[in-house]
DNA sequence: AATTTAACTTGCATTTTAAAAGTTAAATTT
DNA sequence: AAATTTAACTTTTAAAATGCAAGTTAAATT
């Protein structure tokens, strides 16, 4: 996607302006997933052939890097850059608006309590945890 | 869009997961944009059926509100709701994050200054602003 | 040596987007 | 009062993206 304005939203949905980069962030940011079939077995179901290509957009983008496990020369790792772990603020708030605003849906209540109590607590936890 | 799960961040993403959807709420919420023009004429230069759409989606999803305008009944004038208005700190985190990472963009700076420094207070005036 | 697993790629039908032109009702100008 | 302009859309059609199923390749396991 080029750039479409000077405009600083626009540009961050440039990179993640879509249904499915995000939750791939979500995923390794959260959930410790680090492989294409952890990724693909979340409970959205995102199709092989998007998955594959949201990780190259996002690999290319800067948001998150591919390497070669070398356990299991089969595998590949993938990580959040430190371009992509500074996503966790605006991931954050989307949680705490849900949380507002879709009272229906089942969010842990005590990430939600701190994210409003503890924000930035949380957030260095989550970052330090990340950059491990 | 159906509910894809019971995640917090897959919600707000079947809310304005796409690359048009927040650009509306950024100029509904910091450019006093509240005409179908206004919001056409934007530098990211959105489609009419595109605009329509969204407006359509948003207001249903009860992110904004549309009313006629009572001096001119051609025009109609749309507005945040308070849900919509509650996006405001996604928006401010998605400024933090080009900031830092795409310093080649022309974001005003006392802006970031600000919302790095006073976030809270900054969220407080521009939500009172709004709901005015 | 044969099978399974992980990470993809390919093909194709369906859906969405984008660009341009057209419509309708209300306001303004002549 | 009639003609023109403006605002907010809708329609059309081509191009692009998505979603689903099946296929490929290399490495690991049996």
């Amino acid at each position: 996607m080029p750039k479409r304005s000077e405009c600083p939203i626009s540009n961050v949905l440039d990179h993640v302006g879509d249904k499915w980069s995000l939750l791939i962030i979500r995923d390794l940011m959260f959930f410790n997933k680090h492989a294409y079939s952890d990724l693909q077995s979340s409970d959205e179901r995102m199709a092989t052939n998007i998955l594959s290509s949201r990780l190259e957009k996002l690999e290319s983008d800067g948001l998150i890097s591919k390497q070669v496990d070398p356990k299991d020369k089969r595998k590949k790792v993938y990580t959040l850059t430190p371009a992509g772990i500074d996503m966790l603020p605006i991931l954050i708030e989307m949680i705490i608006w849900s949380s507002k605003h879709s009272p229906d849906l089942n969010i842990p209540e005590e990430l939600v309590a701190r994210a409003i109590s503890d924000r930035a607590g949380l957030i260095q936890d989550l970052t330090a945890n990340l950059a491990s």
